[in-house]
DNA sequence: CGTGTTTGACCAGCGC
DNA sequence: GCGCTGGTCAAACACG
């Protein structure tokens, strides 16, 4: 399938509104939307109402961005998945006596920054999946995700969020990058590996497989983060440490496609509906996530005392 | 000293 | 049965 030709409208409406555009919003209707972020400007004056709207107006200036730079990062899939189903096609006349029923031949998931479960559904939507008996799939609960690293980083380190222990590494045949093994951390209580290994056609990508389904909250979360102090004193290898949305370095982003779980699709499953679906999780998990809406409410807050001091002074 | 990482040894599955 | 390969174990080591 060609994406390229069918790139969704990736733009994130970040706004609380759903069915209004920033752009064309009356000034009025603003405190309606800042409630949502646990502010009422229903007492600000006239000019603070028009500075607010100017801060919206460069805000949707940088969604905008944004959706450019998304734009480019699906391009910039399309190219890399054909790379795959090249090397595919070239794997599997090599052998084709053992057509793939193996998971870790699934070079057809979708493209993820950063997926912090595991055992998230949108992995399960390749082909391969779908030809296999569902509760297979289930059982499995095995994804694979892409995450582009730094040239200058050698390490395979994948920031999930969760917390993984190291058990072992291993030159594989087909790939002369080391794979490393690696537990979570809740483990034995929580059963799920991950295996991370570069990626052979491009070695600043790399690949991380992950086997079975997290069985306790995400580190992030308050209840999960005390049980991961308890389980280890020690904050090394904590890759993110408070919202998994702000927290994460520069390079990744972690989104918690957990709490809204994709409705199973029927049918055409690898295509734009795909790509809404993530842009539509990517939304709305930035929308509910508390953390997010509260810095971003302080932001837009310090913005706004900024210009009013800057204008005083 | 406790915890995580490294790395060689070991084991199981598979094909021949 | 043998060899190959991927996955796991566990002792040694490093680090804070």
């Amino acid at each position: 399938m060609d994406y390229s030709s069918s790139l969704v409208d990736v733009s994130l409406d970040l706004n609380l509104n759903p069915l209004r555009r920033n752009d064309d919003r009356p000034a009025s209707a603003l405190s309606a939307n800042f409630m949502g972020l646990g502010i009422s400007v229903s007492s600000v004056k006239e000019e603070e109402a028009g500075a607010l709207v100017e801060e919206l107006n460069r805000v949707s200036a940088e969604n905008k961005k944004l959706t450019e730079m998304l734009t480019v990062m699906c391009e910039n899939y399309t190219a890399l998945r054909n790379q795959l189903m090249d090397h595919m096609a070239r794997n599997s006349k090599r052998k084709s006596d053992s057509t793939t029923t193996n998971n870790n031949d699934n070079y057809n998931l979708p493209l993820a920054t950063n997926n912090n479960n595991g055992a998230s559904e949108s992995s399960s939507t390749d082909e391969e999946s779908f030809k296999r008996p569902r509760e297979e799939v289930i059982k499995a609960k095995i994804s694979r995700v892409y995450v582009r690293t730094e040239p200058s980083d050698t390490g395979l380190i994948v920031k999930d969020g969760y917390q993984w222990r190291k058990y072992g590494q291993k030159v594989t045949r087909d790939n002369p990058c080391p794979r490393a093994y690696f537990k979570c951390s809740f483990a034995p209580s929580c059963p799920v590996k991950k295996k991370v290994q570069r990626s052979v056609e491009d070695q600043s990508v790399v690949v991380a497989t992950y086997e079975g389904e997290h069985n306790h909250p995400h580190p992030s979360t308050p209840e999960a983060a005390a049980a991961a102090a308890t389980a280890s004193s020690s904050g090394r290898g904590l890759a993110i440490a408070g919202s998994p949305s702000l927290a994460a370095g520069p390079a990744t982003m972690t989104l918690d496609l957990t709490k809204s779980k994709p409705k199973p699709l029927a049918g055409g499953i690898d295509g734009p509906e795909i790509q809404q679906l993530l842009v539509e999780q990517m939304a709305t998990s930035l929308t509910k996530d508390p953390n997010f809406t509260a810095a971003l409410a302080a932001a837009i807050s310090g913005r706004m005392l900024q210009r009013n001091r800057s204008e005083r002074w």
